[in-house]
DNA sequence: ATGAAAGCGCTAACAT
DNA sequence: ATGTTAGCGCTTTCAT
């Protein structure tokens, strides 16, 4: 079954009694084949177990056909739902996906682009919008297109695809300021890392802010994506003299590491304190109590950025800015606040709007 | 900053005024150059930003230094793990990494794998050991090596790198008999999409058979990955008129939807029925309780699978087996169950050992 | 130590 | 409809 070497155009076409030209055009369709040559061709590739060679197809082409990712970590399913999306499309429209990890880490994200470019890819999903000027002066030196994702820009330097963060996440904080809350406090990934964790938690802060309610430091805390962290976080919240009644968290994680505490600490949500997440990660729904949280379209975005590098690339006309709408999913976890002086103050408060 | 055109090596050589021959020959450091010469050309490398067109180098070296991982899905973190890990080690060792995500469908991953070596793939991870005959001759009439991940058979007829399923989940088994369980349950995913399931089952079931237990059809169940299923699975389980007391989980998934449901109905793990899981995902110790599970060596895998495939294409001689060994992770989530005459029972049955 | 030139396998004019 | 042939950009003998 298995020939010495491995098949090439010529020896396909000489097993066919044709021209390389020939075979080439009956494998790609790029030409009217009659019916008989056709047959043979298709023959011999069977017979031979012929592959076109890839590289050779790239070289003569002048293309690729390559896209690539780079994203923080796999470790996080927002991101793997993401770059599943991304590739799914990319494959249907003819193109491989090459992926790099960066860690969060802006200099590897940059060394990882070269390197990618090195390897041919021609075009670029990123993750957020906070990227090294190298980054993209080295795209723009290659007029390698790219995109930034999950996030939404009209108007800006760069592409976008994505949501606003600042306007969804107000969408969290307004939900519980229906529900009479108005001691707030966000725990948050690392704002320096992620430009989506500092949009949103500004978009919390200055709605807020319209109804006067300020966001004191204490109030706010950052962390990584390890459970343990946000346990911690909760703790501290609900020790402090003055609790929150709402805690709003960037991410599904963070939120199940504060449910899981208050079981723990016998602490009850949403009685004692809403929680709220950001994603709405499968396993959202099955949390006890249910995560309150806000559905963020991903694997929309995910194809929504290959279809938007496969369009730059073919020369279709694209728009630059995509936006997706992110929604809340109301769930078990937040509820009024307990009954309170201050609750009682709230509720005035909205009597008025 | 940026020129009309991507430079190519001759553009490098006549700006450095040496030959295309020399330019390769110090960028690859595969023959001595003079440090003059040398400078020459890395500075017009620099001015002109060249990077090699990577299908040239691919096509004249005959070599493509690309690897490719097919795994199930992206979305459980195990995978991720393995993969984060598979393109570290192979970055090191200067390769690129292809993925593709079959969905469980060994059609899927055959196509996909044919997709592959079309662009270019090597060597090929491949997860678990159950994959069809024609993935197996396309690879074998191409010549390209690949490892068989997270399964364990030396002197088997596939190179596999991990570890003996059923040995490791006749360790989970052998954990709850000393503790003097006598009545078991055991959740698992679907058996016919993964041999690592039904290897399990299997050294479950092995290791109770020694010590006369049975494992009757209706305390096996078999649910996907979604959380809601396996609480389901748990409610089932503990709805029976002669409940286990014990219910080992194939995955720490699986093992979190019984927690959920167990809180959820009042149920006392580990004081009315112990559960196992099995990955030692990274949450499982910031679960209430925390979860006793299996340990599994993932990252070490996926860096192993990467030095085995590299090694063979390098001609380097390496075993076709490689183990890990996975361990027990002993957490709260297990205990004794609860005082019954069956319990007594079992006490005496572990004093004759 | 350096240069000249022959491929690597394929595609895409250009011919016929 | 099919064949001929000149590249694509690089590596690697083979000379010098």
């Amino acid at each position: 079954m298995s020939s010495k070497r491995i098949a090439n155009i010529n020896d396909v076409a000489r097993a066919a009694g044709v021209s390389v030209a020939t075979v080439s055009r009956t494998i790609n369709a790029t030409a009217r084949v009659s019916p008989e040559v056709k047959r043979r061709v298709e023959e011999a590739v069977a017979a031979l177990g012929y592959i076109p060679a890839h590289a050779a197809q790239v070289l003569s082409r002048q293309r690729n056909n390559t896209l690539a990712a780079i994203v923080p970590t796999l470790d996080y399913s927002i991101f793997a739902r993401k770059i599943d999306a991304f590739q799914r499309r990319a494959e249907e429209r003819g193109y491989n996906i090459l992926i790099a990890i960066s860690g969060f880490d802006p200099r590897v994200e940059l060394e990882k682009c070269s390197r990618l470019i090195r390897s041919g890819a021609e075009g670029f999903l990123l993750e957020g919008g906070l990227h090294s000027d190298e980054l993209y002066s080295l795209l723009a030196s290659r007029k390698l297109p790219y995109v930034n994702t999950s996030v939404y820009e009209p108007g800006g330097a760069h592409p976008t695809v994505g949501f606003d963060n600042r306007a969804v996440s107000s969408v969290a904080a307004e939900h519980l300021l229906e529900l009479g809350h108005r001691r707030f406090a966000v725990i948050s990934g690392k704002a320096a890392l992620n430009d989506s964790a500092a949009d949103q938690v500004d978009g919390i802060r200055s709605r807020l802010a319209r109804e006067g309610i300020d966001l004191p430091g204490h109030m706010m805390i950052e962390c990584g994506f390890a459970l343990a962290e946000a346990r911690q976080a909760f703790r501290r919240l609900v020790s402090f003299q003055d609790p929150p009644t709402a805690i709003i968290c960037t991410n599904d994680q963070l939120a199940f590491g504060c449910i899981l505490e208050a079981a723990n600490a016998g602490i009850d949500i949403p009685g004692d304190v809403s929680v709220m997440g950001f994603d709405d990660l499968k396993w959202a729904a099955s949390l006890t109590p249910s995560l309150t949280t806000m559905y963020v379209p991903t694997a929309e975005i995910g194809h929504a950025a290959a279809d938007f590098l496969i369009d730059r690339m073919e020369g279709t006309d694209t728009p630059a800015a995509k936006e997706f709408s992110a929604h809340l999913i109301r769930r078990e976890s937040t509820a009024p606040p307990p009954t309170t002086r201050e609750a009682a103050e709230s509720g005035r408060l909205f009597e008025s709007m």
